[in-house]
DNA sequence: AACTATTTATAAGA
DNA sequence: TTCTTATAAATAGTT
């Protein structure tokens, strides 16, 4: 988006990619924000920029969240060994 | 984005929320995705929909990028008992 | 750090 | 419900 069409792949000047990186960062912790919100989504974002900064998002928490997705991810390397089951599968609360 | 302009609140019809869920998720992911290349980061997104289904988006691997967070928040709030501090702290790899 | 020309995302509609 | 399209939003290059 913007005046010119860009390829997505690594950008190479240091000071090009950290402006990019400020602004795309911001845009997609507001996304995850709207969609939490809408969508009544649990959403947890981690970003670690190139330079080691931490930026996070969390709908509620980040702790709960890591402890459902592992628990949730537990369950699905089980069902992955399953070949009937499916890669999506649904977690009740 | 669209049509109309929509406030930042929960969808209550249950069409409409799937639909919308459905279309940003896929948006947030492609977003997260182009954050990750374009600007060298490390980008973990986890993501439960309200009925309990799992979707994520990791640049690298969750698990590192968990263990990496774990870490940096450990040392950030030790560093928060300081006042002196800032809430944002660089960490090297 | 602001500004816009454009591209991209998406809310409604078909 | 998959596809379309008018419009809102994000952002690349500029100042």
């Amino acid at each position: 988006m913007g005046r010119g069409k860009i390829a997505i792949q690594r950008i190479d000047n240091r000071t090009n990619r950290q402006v990019t990186f400020s602004k795309r960062r911001s845009g997609l912790m507001k996304k995850a924000r709207e969609l939490a919100i809408l969508c009544d989504a649990d959403v947890g974002l981690i970003v670690f920029s190139c330079t080691g900064r931490l930026y996070e998002f969390t709908s509620s928490s980040m702790k709960p969240i890591i402890e459902r997705y592992q628990e949730a991810r537990e369950d699905n390397n089980c069902r992955l060994l399953n070949p009937i089951s499916e890669a999506k599968v649904r977690y009740a609360y």
